[in-house]
DNA sequence: CTATTGAATACGTGTGACCTTTGGGGTTGA
DNA sequence: TCAACCCCAAAGGTCACACGTATTCAATAG
């Protein structure tokens, strides 16, 4: 077998979200061009060349194209004729796309970024745990409760890591089990929000036992079919998200 | 080739009407390949090849490539080397994209799209009403009312299409109002709910006077600060939205 | 039966040319 | 003066062709 250059990167944490693809030659544009334009470096009206953006990267015009081919597709920039490829305002960038929200997690704005999502969070969650207690399979409710029990064994003695894991692994089982596939595919937003909390926020100890305790009692509402209760446990744990954000980053 | 417009065949004929703003021939391909794969029309799994399509549309290899390009960032389909362009599972399509959001909404599973959204607005909408009462300028309050009579004033004698203009205008405001990115974003979403509802659903009859009162209240609840009540009410409307739903598509 | 190797294949990339659209500036005329 | 008109250069849009390269599959040797 060749020489499997992909691992080299380093950086494998949890699976899903920060999954870096960079295939192909376009795709390195991408990953240095969508930075920078989420970051703010080129204002909205910025007018970028095609041409100046090959001899910037070194590659060819078709392989620019096709990157600028991918951004306009997010909406983070608009390529017409005679005037070159136009950088639009925030305001029409596709900030539900998992690669924006990867690169602006990553950048300046960060803050901004993680206090969106969090308000997302804080609406959709407790729905979703709603749902996912008036329609989950008992395999489901089996795996939720398995998540919860894991964030309890793994929520002393600084196996912050671990408890990630098992944390994300909840949120997105209650998601998946609400049945709606625009829930569902929040499970990658939630999983960088929470990735981005105990990386960024430096949690040195360990997570707060009423916060884990919440969990295992909106895995218990589930599985006892009690929708208003699994809303308003899961209510109160986005609200501590929301608090703890508001204190660690003010 | 020379004459590449219109030579022989003259399948173009619809040219003026059919001027779907679609940039570029890539953007051609898109707005058929899009839908047919949203639609289900080639099950996960199926393999395109570039040079396939290139041929089916008639275009060179490199437009179809950049047209595979943005169905890939949309995670559509995935394309690799020696294997062609796989058609990637509904779960890991980008549903939020709005792209692909009217393309499914045009498309065979427009009932359960439609029932998606629905309960996504459920989800966002009170919770944007709560932080609009929090944080909307005197302007935005003002606006807001103003949509709200509107709708009253075009909620009788058959002025459908005026009615739906001042809903989506409302509801936007509301969004926008919330001052999260991530709301405001929806409000694309919520137009084209109400729109399909309206165009969809054969509302022959003028819309019930107890919903157009309802936002009203909601406007009432954001001017005068009072978030609960704000997100009271449109919790009220978005539940009526989701039985009326219920009601109409069993 | 397993592992190695080779070839066929389809995407990936680069190049150079030409076409089409479009915005701006200069000209004309009322 | 100002409007309408026209012309042209600029930039993206499209194309065909060539070569690179990873990946799959099957034939082969151990």
């Amino acid at each position: 077998m060749t020489s499997q250059d992909e691992g080299a990167d380093g950086s494998e944490q949890g699976r899903g979200a920060a999954r870096t693809r960079e295939r192909g030659l376009h795709g390195r544009v991408l990953a240095s061009l969508g930075p920078a334009i989420t970051a703010g470096e080129y204002p909205p009206g910025t007018v970028l060349l095609t041409e100046e953006l090959a001899a910037r990267y070194e590659v060819s015009r078709t392989v620019a194209r096709e990157a600028v081919r991918v951004l306009e597709s997010m909406h983070l920039v608009e390529s017409r004729r005679r005037v070159g490829v136009t950088v639009l305002p925030a305001e029409q960038w596709n900030v539900y796309d998992p690669q924006v929200i990867t690169w602006r997690l990553a950048g300046a704005d960060r803050g901004r970024q993680l206090r969106s999502l969090t308000v997302l969070r804080s609406a959709v969650e407790p729905v979703a745990a709603r749902l996912a207690a008036e329609q989950a399979t008992p395999e489901e409710c089996a795996a939720l409760t398995e998540h919860a029990l894991g964030m309890v064994a793994t929520s002393r003695g600084g196996q912050l890591d671990n408890y990630l894991v098992h944390d994300i692994d909840f949120h997105r089982a209650v998601l998946r089990a609400s049945r709606n596939e625009m829930f569902a595919r929040l499970g990658d937003v939630v999983a960088a929000v929470l990735t981005g909390r105990t990386q960024h926020d430096v949690m040195f100890s360990d997570p707060r036992q009423e916060a884990v305790t919440l969990h295992v009692q909106v895995a218990e509402a589930v599985r006892e079919r009690d929708g208003a209760r699994a809303e308003r446990i899961m209510r109160t744990i986005t609200e501590d998200a929301m608090a703890e954000l508001d204190v660690l980053a003010p």
